[in-house]
DNA sequence: ATTTGACTTGTCAATCTTTGACAAAGATAT
DNA sequence: ATATCTTTGTCAAAGATTGACAAGTCAAAT
């Protein structure tokens, strides 16, 4: 079962033995709001993933997708939605994009 | 293939002979923005979800999966996320939901 | 027991986004 | 033409998110 996007960056910060100054400072962040991201108590900001993946020498595309699962993620369970209503989305996403066409 | 949410208000309205101005008026709204909502340019907001279910006679359980799924399809949609994206999207928001407890 | 370093939490102003309101301009019908 | 309905643009107000800093806890070392 997959983790957080912030549990993911506490595990690559970790196995590569960084504080949260260290890498908070490679991502041009505070440790602070660093260690709310980690803790799921901010998001992590989009235009920093390009940091993250150089950092971590991680592919920009895989990123990408861990990056956008975990904020879908996030709005179902939010939205605390069924299984059955997901699918419904997903087709009201495919007629979304028959629309800008 | 399910419309928008702003769609379905736009049939239900016109479907019961209202125009803009009185459907707004009901709602609480602008027609302008109303009109906005219809049309794609801007968010239902939540809070008037009770409104439009007592306006039309709709069950209010229905009404709320409508718009649910609709905003979620809005994410997927911008996202423009995969169908396996989503997949693990969900398993993660399983996930989420094992930690709130 | 004090210091040091690592992490967490609270707060608040600055910034970014969304909303409500109104004006003005297109449509459409009479 | 006029009248009504709808759409679009703009902008300030309200709301949400972020960055920054202070103050806190905790554990390990000395």
């Amino acid at each position: 079962m997959k983790e957080t996007f912030g549990e993911y960056i506490k595990l690559l910060r970790t196995k590569n033995g960084l504080t949260l100054t260290k890498l908070a400072a490679q991502l041009d962040l505070d440790a602070a709001n660093l260690s709310k991201i980690e803790n799921g108590k901010r998001d992590f900001d989009e235009k920093r993933l390009s940091k993250l993946a150089a950092i971590f020498e991680l592919s920009a595309q895989e990123l990408q997708d861990e990056y956008v699962s975990d904020r879908l993620a996030k709005h179902i369970y939010e939205m605390d939605c069924s299984s059955e209503l997901l699918k419904v989305a997903e087709e009201k996403a495919a007629y979304r994009r028959t629309l800008k066409k």
